[in-house]
DNA sequence: CTGGGGGCAT
DNA sequence: ATGCCCC
């Protein structure tokens, strides 16, 4: 089980205090991907303008397209007027998109398992361990020199800026495999963390990559105009952040932290406010396989049971298909609907799930396929009833059904590994192709990839993921300790944000300190004599919550009051501001502190998420428990 | 007439 | 089960 003890042991003595804090991210952005997808599947498109099309929308079109003023997410009405001789290939059926997504996300991990998916497209990756190991391995390391753009074009040399200026040499590496390999172009992104580097990876847009280095953090962030564009801010929170007189980036970064603690609460309002200012101490999560597999299906109307029923049937049958690929086991089903309503247009969908027998689930793992479709039909028909009145009229406009809740079967060996199948090679590729199949090659797959440059030892690029995010990123720090000779690199939850000579940068306050002695906490490079000539309330923002690393994401790297206090009294968290706190509303004084209470036995049993599920993690993501073990479960045994 | 996925937190 | 987020 989790021990906390284990940890304390090892972590600074194999990490050596002068271990940078800053990481280096990489993020990776598909050019046009379905579109590519498809080019490489007819190669004479590639000449001719390309739109995908899903229902009566292009969900994406080639350059070609895009030169002639197609755009993605255009009605294909509107893309056929602007463009006429506009090729149309339809994209509703995800399936070579899906296996082309994996093979993509693969390579990256044969490189460095920490590959973290966005999408089908994206991909995020932590390499700092591999940059350190190249730092180490090259003693004339002083004069690498940027590949690819530097954002704003600017370049002071600092040994992080150093770091990811090997960081932009791996990005280039990795694209140059993933298009020779695969035949895919893409955009990179180098930063120090995921929100900075999926930015800036955008910068130039086909086909390039770009290193944001900390003096150009505000820059990036400031050219970004609308809140809707940081990452992290969704529609509904752009509104509510616009209801509170807020539309750019610059609007957050400058609201009072206490007004966005009324709107949000607190943990919401400090990442909102971190990801105005760039920082973003959230972790590189490995994706390993997939927690859940659906098919849907959208239409303008279905109002007949038997059609529901046909439907079902057919999405079914082949979400069934792809389980059983897939080789776990589902142990939930879902179904989704989405009703038609000319009012409430706007997508509100319901669902109903239930468990799914086990001799149900058998079948589909072990073949009878046709058997568990007829058998989940029924069960999926039981939920519809639960949903939809079938006695009355309705209008249902989408049907989705969906496997969760996946278990392997086997613990051991033998069993085909769950993400096998999307990381598997077909068999008709006509190249020869890296195998990454056996537990040893996971360790040395760098002999099979015949790395030429990135001679990276994969043990190097191993970066525990603290507690996965379903154990809940708020006690990560109580995650596993190493048990496979891999380090607890408490290093790695902090994070340290570099923020080049913004104001923000004063990160690393420590709570509840005096003034006085909290302008020790100024990092570095700020300089103590400038902080004091800042006005008061602009000295107390700086020091607020939203600019510590907040205790939900990790520890500092120095010494550091634990994250909740001791006492048995229920005090304030360790990373919140006093000052911050007692100028709230007493209400919502009154509910953090509640909250806090509540979560503080929790400290102690990180296995408290009260669900029954007393889980043996053995099912869940591979960086949930032990990155190693439950890592090689993930490639085929062979 | 905004698609077909996927994720997390509550 | 729903709502938010991402692409």
């Amino acid at each position: 089980m989790d021990n906390i003890g284990e940890d304390s042991e090892d972590d600074d003595s194999v990490n050596k205090i002068t271990t940078p804090s800053s990481r280096v991210i990489l993020h990776f952005d598909l050019d046009c991907f379905y579109a590519q997808v498809e080019m490489i599947k007819n190669p004479a498109l590639r000449e001719l303008p390309l739109g995908i099309q899903q229902k009566y929308i292009l969900v994406t079109c080639n350059y070609v397209a895009r030169e002639r003023g197609v755009t993605k997410l255009m009605s294909v009405t509107d893309a056929k007027e602007k463009c006429p001789e506009l090729v149309l290939v339809k994209g509703e059926d995800l399936t070579h998109y899906r296996e082309m997504s994996y093979k993509v996300t693969e390579l990256l991990m044969s490189f460095c398992p920490l590959v973290e998916r966005l999408g089908f497209d994206e991909n995020f990756m932590d390499v700092t361990e591999m940059v350190e190991r190249k730092l180490a391995d090259t003693p004339k390391s002083d004069s690498v020199s940027f590949k690819g753009h530097v954002y704003n074009n600017i370049n002071t040399k600092t040994p992080d800026n150093l770091r990811l200026a090997v960081g932009s040499h791996i990005a280039a590496e990795l694209r140059e495999e993933m298009y020779t390999r695969l035949g895919l172009t893409g955009c990179a992104g180098i930063a120090t963390n995921k929100l900075l580097a999926k930015l800036v990876s955008g910068t130039f847009k086909p086909n390039q990559q770009t290193v944001l280095l900390p003096e150009s953090v505000s820059d990036i962030m400031g050219c970004l105009g609308g809140l809707r564009r940081v990452p992290g801010v969704g529609h509904q929170t752009a509104k509510r952040l616009q209801a509170l007189g807020l539309v750019g980036v610059l609007d957050l970064q400058m609201c009072p932290i206490s007004d966005l603690v009324t709107e949000f609460g607190l943990p919401t309002a400090q990442r909102l406010k971190n990801l105005s200012l760039g920082l973003d101490n959230s972790p590189v999560t490995s994706s390993g396989a997939p927690q859940s597999l659906s098919d849907e299906d959208s239409f303008r109307k279905m109002s007949l049971t038997q059609e529901v029923l046909d439907k079902i049937r057919e999405l079914l049958s082949s979400l069934v298909k792809r389980m059983q690929k897939d080789g776990r086991q589902p142990h939930t089903f879902r179904l989704t609907i989405r009703r038609h309503s000319a009012t409430n247009k706007w997508f509100s969908r319901e669902s109903r799930q239930c468990p799914i027998p086990n001799h149900i689930g058998k079948k589909i793992t072990s073949g009878f396929s046709d058997e568990a479709v007829s058998q989940l039909v029924s069960l999926a028909m039981k939920l519809f009833d639960k949903m939809v009145d079938s006695s009355a009229a309705f209008h249902i406009t989408l049907i989705n059904v969906c496997f969760c809740n996946l278990q392997s079967r086997s613990t051991g060996m033998g069993g085909k590994g769950s993400i096998s199948s999307f990381f598997a090679r077909s068999t008709s590729s006509p190249r020869k192709t890296p195998k990454i199949s056996t537990q040893n090659q996971v360790m040395s797959s760098h002999i099979d990839l015949e790395m030429k440059s990135i001679k990276i030892n994969h043990q190097y690029c191993f970066r525990r993921t603290l507690g996965s995010k379903r154990r809940g990123k708020k006690f990560n720090f109580t995650a596993p300790s190493s048990s496979h000779g891999f380090t607890w690199n408490k290093r790695f939850v902090v994070g340290g944000e570099e923020v080049g000579n913004f104001p923000s940068n004063v990160a690393e306050c420590k709570p509840q300190e005096t003034k006085s002695s909290v302008i020790h906490q100024l990092r570095p490079n700020v300089d103590p004599e400038v902080f004091k000539l800042l006005p008061e309330d602009i000295q107390k923002e700086l020091l607020s919550p939203a600019y510590v690393e907040s205790v939900s994401d990790g520890l500092s790297k120095s010494p550091r009051p634990p994250p909740f206090p001791q006492s048995s009294d229920c005090e304030i968290p360790g990373n919140v501001d006093p000052t911050v706190f007692s100028e709230l509303p007493l209400d919502v004084q009154r509910e953090l502190m509640s909250e806090w209470k509540q979560h503080k036995p929790v400290l102690k049993s990180p296995s408290f998420r009260k669900s029954g599920r007393t889980t043996t993690d053995k099912d869940r993501k591979p960086a949930a428990k032990n990155s190693q073990t439950n890592l090689l479960k993930f490639f085929k045994p062979n």
